[in-house]
DNA sequence: GTTGTGACATCGC
DNA sequence: CGCGATGCCACAA
């Protein structure tokens, strides 16, 4: 495994999207982008385009995800839950509220709270992968609850 | 080879 | 805050 610096097919990809879901821990999650952030876009790619892009393919990856990923923990960046289908959504939300995230009034899971800042340098570096943009960045926003 | 569409992100109104 | 439009990749039919 490893040692891979571009993502050869879609089935590299989705095992590295699920290795990285594998990590997040209970009462956390993740949006779509950051964990697209994190896997370098393929050389065949240009980076713009797999930044636009990258997010769906990392909901693709959920939606083929085997039964050992906690799926439910990545949400999208607006702190929603965007899974297809209404029992989907439900039972998501379920799920992590089984962990302790709260969801306000609209639905939404504060991310500045509940946001995981990712898995430790070591482990990115151990499958060649890139730190995340915001890792350590102070969050600081609105407070919409 | 063409068309449709996706478990997204972002900006505008 | 909610909804609509836009972007523009890869894959399935």
């Amino acid at each position: 495994m490893a040692t891979f610096q571009r993502i050869p097919n879609q089935e590299e990809f989705f095992e590295t999207v699920w290795e990285i879901v594998r990590q997040i821990p209970p009462g956390k999650v993740c949006t779509y982008g950051q964990i697209a952030g994190m896997i370098p876009p393929s050389g065949d790619m240009n980076p713009k385009n797999y930044e636009a892009f990258g997010a769906r393919w990392v909901g693709s990856a959920m939606a083929n995800c085997p039964g050992d990923v906690p799926w439910q923990r990545v949400i999208n960046s607006q702190g929603k839950i965007s899974v297809r289908g209404e029992s989907g959504t439900e039972t998501q939300r379920r799920l992590l509220e089984e962990e302790g995230v709260i969801f306000n009034e609209n639905g939404k899971v504060d991310l500045k709270r509940y946001r995981w800042s990712g898995p430790s340098i070591e482990w990115l570096k151990a499958h060649h992968l890139s730190l995340p943009p915001d890792a350590d960045k102070p969050q600081q926003a609105q407070f919409p609850i």
